[in-house]
DNA sequence: CTGAAAGCGCTAACAA
DNA sequence: TTGTTAGCGCTTTCAG
């Protein structure tokens, strides 16, 4: 009796119909085959019974794991010139809860493998039986890329940071400038004059945000030597700096960490937070933005759609051979003016 | 051709045995059923093949899933009285990493599971059909409990913050009293003689820690109430009152975050840590130990040994009918004096 | 539009 | 110790 109780089978005799109606009921591509008198009532029974399709089953008849691997790198946050305090907490866990929920929606299941600095990992990770796909989120090495052209496993790279010239690996990656030309050009209008630049010594991912901005400053006018500190490796730079330096109105962080230390520490030293200097970090972290928080101004990155991008182009190449075979897609940055920068013209 | 490649009919037929015995020579729990030579054989196509079973196959033939469910609950890091610096990078995926690697290790696929704040979870998330059982991370509420209860699905918490004293819920947790009482005792011998508690306000998760330090304080006569201080809400109040009570040589943080952060304001101060002040933090934080850290003293929580156990609970009730319902685990923290504890007699 | 039936790859019961 | 075989629950083909 329990035997029978949650299968295709055992809703059939329920409803009085063969079990390829009720499978056919059940798959939205073949539920317009079935009547739709005769599809409410099986799916009175599915429902009644709590049923839902053995995916066991499902995947050995279908030939498919249904299983998307999202092999994260894990940073040791340890840096001789960054210091943990500019680490935000949501790091590890932001990129992985947006992707497992785009992988929920497509009804397949997220495989997590970390790849932790100077380990290998083993090679049945990217066994084609046992997945569909691979996912790289944060990384940049390239070790994989030939054991997954050798087994034919579509495969793609997601990151914030990643290098948007690289065209050597698929590639959900970032189009930063839009979203900082934006803050630059709203916090001109502003009445802003003398922007600063905030960030540790330059790693590869943050190079790129360092040249955009330096580019951008240059463009507008407004680089000032002075001004451009791709220097502050911890808290304590930053209360040295902004003792001495007064004389700035907008400060660009290389993150919103750094953003909310720079906002944190000017208001304690009376300076007013936006009225008077604007402070813009990057990455719209969600522990700095909502109640408790200081709500930095930030520049957006789209985690959700980069996300559910990674996965609909990596499924295109699952589904379909003659997909592309190494996407290339940039998802704009958004400025977001916060709570930390004054956008209107001073004295409206 | 290609067909075949990936099965026990391929591989039987390359070894000139029968899929039987492949199946049995892969298995390790009846290996011993087939004769040594022949599953030296069987491996040697095993491997050149790179064959590995089918896992949907598999699990539909056992009934099993194979799948561990882990609940991760997702602290929204903002609080009023709680600083987001005190809240470290790993503090998102350590607990899982750990749990990974353990249900991996015994051969289970880890389905990864979100509670967001004020967010409800989908009812099929606990599918009996789907998992094989679950492990709450971090988490207090017993919302599911009844929800568990009615589909028989084991589950246990794992938690290195959950009240000891509970039994209403299978638990892997921590006894924290062992690494307090050596550190005290060790930090006595030392000859230190004032003692303080930086912590945030009482949170339920931290309210067992301050009980335990207070306890032991005034056990071992070291207790001062103007240096117990669960009121350091943020870096600024550690900087202020670093300031002021200058008649300290030990204090203990609740955990490494705020301990590191006081280390640093120490010895930016001119005190030596541990010369003049030992710090004591509390969780064994990776991003606070090792290359390009103060290695700071901490109280570990054997957290891989956390993971493996709550893995190892949990399956004895998924393969045992007869199984404990509701194991209660209690693991031993431990001192790890690092380099900010001075644990030798000042002088020698 | 509906039903019958084949067969995906595996494990375990049974036979040899 | 080894081989044969039933059947897990599902999707899909084919026949009606």
């Amino acid at each position: 009796m329990e035997k029978n109780r949650h299968s295709l089978k055992h809703i059939a005799k329920l409803s009085g119909v063969s079990l390829s109606s009720v499978s056919r009921a059940l798959d939205p591509a073949r539920s317009h085959m079935v009547r739709p008198e005769l599809r409410t009532k099986i799916l009175k029974f599915v429902n009644e019974e709590n049923f839902s399709v053995n995916l066991s089953a499902r995947r050995l008849r279908l030939n498919k794991a249904e299983v998307i691997t999202v092999i994260v790198y894990l940073d040791s946050f340890k840096h001789k010139n960054f210091s943990v305090e500019f680490v935000s907490p949501s790091a590890g866990r932001d990129d992985i809860q947006c992707l497992s929920a785009a992988i929920k929606a497509r009804h397949y299941d997220m495989k997590l493998e970390f790849i932790v600095p100077g380990q290998q990992l083993p090679y049945h990770v990217f066994d084609r039986n046992r997945t569909d796909g691979v996912i790289f989120v944060s990384y940049y090495g390239t070790e994989y890329v030939d054991c997954l052209e050798k087994s034919k496993l579509p495969n793609l790279y997601m990151s914030r940071y990643i290098d948007t010239g690289r065209h050597d690996v698929g590639l959900v990656g970032l189009n930063r400038e839009p979203g900082y030309r934006q803050a630059i050009e709203a916090l001109l209008k502003a009445g802003h004059r003398r922007f600063a630049w905030f960030s540790p010594p330059m790693q590869t991912s943050l190079r790129v945000n360092i040249n955009i901005i330096n580019d951008l400053f240059h463009e507008y006018g407004i680089f000032d030597e002075r001004l451009f500190l791709p220097t502050i490796c911890n808290y304590y730079d930053i209360q040295g700096i902004l003792k001495v330096r007064r004389d700035v109105d907008a400060i660009f962080c290389s993150n919103d960490v750094i953003a909310d230390w720079v906002v944190r520490e000017l208001r304690r030293n009376g300076v007013r937070v936006p009225g008077d200097v604007s402070v813009i970090g990057y990455d719209n972290d969600p522990a700095y933005h909502g109640e408790w928080t200081n709500n930095v101004a930030t520049i957006e990155a789209p985690k959700s759609l980069m996300a559910e991008t990674a996965v609909e182009e990596l499924l295109k190449r699952i589904n379909d051979e003659n997909a592309e075979e190494r996407p290339h897609i940039l998802l704009d940055t958004i400025f977001i003016p916060g709570d930390t920068a004054l956008t209107q013209v001073k004295g409206d």
